[in-house]
DNA sequence: TATTGTTATACTCTATAACTATA
DNA sequence: TATAGTTATAGAGTATAACAATA
């Protein structure tokens, strides 16, 4: 049976995709550093944003061991973004949350990614959905994340 | 004027390609370990499989210092997939190629490499017209990399 | 003088294993 | 015992600056 990578539409989309990969993380980085922060600083702080969660949780969003999480949380604790509450219902826990001036940074940086407007400023609106269902279908349920 | 980035839209787009961008490094990182190799390991023994480059321009398609490549080289050379070439018109350049077995472990490294296959077989042939021409349009014309 | 590659240094991210304090 | 978070450690990627060899 014919491998799909064999096939040279399916190598082309997926060497685009690699270039929207690259794309994506040479913005997503500029913007970081715009704010003094590295990648994982800006996705953790992006996330916690939303609303705090236990380093553990944080972990598994990132995919990478809980003992990571403590010097990047630490990191952006010294410089006043993040800090950690404890959690009443069991004392164990250490809830990451986003101080004011964190939630500030967070919005400046979604602000600034720039990925958002320029690539996709050149679909039209009807482009833009037909590339969102296609993408929708081509991810499938990863209602994990 | 709106921010795209404000269009829920938009959003959901840009949702969308951060979910295919962490997919995408999965199964990069999940490919390149079953060689034992680094994901900036894989990424450059792919690069040179293809031909034979100086340090410099390694680091130019990496987007990173010139000082970097040094050392992913040199694990790739300890492991015999890579070995550095002296360039007879130019003596300071050294020109990196892969080896016999670093071909044939780059060659195995694009077969494993599932996001080709399993995320878009769920896309029909006129499908991935559709996003190959609709993603080429979004990157436009970056002959750069 | 400018360029290529390397070395030295420091920082961050990463995984593993051992530790502590809770549960 | 099991779990949450941390610490200790080691390896890898990254940028910066200084260096040797060559242009």
């Amino acid at each position: 049976m014919p491998r799909a990578s064999r096939d040279p539409l399916t190598h082309e989309v997926v060497d685009l995709i690699g270039s929207v990969v690259a794309r994506y993380h040479e913005e997503y980085d500029r913007a970081a550093a715009t704010h003094s922060l590295t990648g994982a600083q800006a996705r953790v702080l992006a996330l916690i944003a939303l609303d705090p969660l236990p380093m553990r949780q944080i972990a598994r969003a990132l995919r990478c061991e809980p003992s990571n999480v403590t010097g990047i949380v630490d990191r952006l604790e010294a410089r006043g973004l993040v800090e950690r509450r404890p959690d009443p219902s069991d004392r164990r826990v250490k809830v990451a949350a986003a101080t004011a001036d964190g939630t500030r940074t967070a919005e400046q940086l979604r602000d600034s990614l720039d990925f958002a407007r320029e690539p996709l400023a050149a679909l039209s609106r009807a482009d833009r959905t037909t590339l969102r269902d296609l993408l929708q279908r081509m991810i499938g349920e990863h209602s994990d994340a």
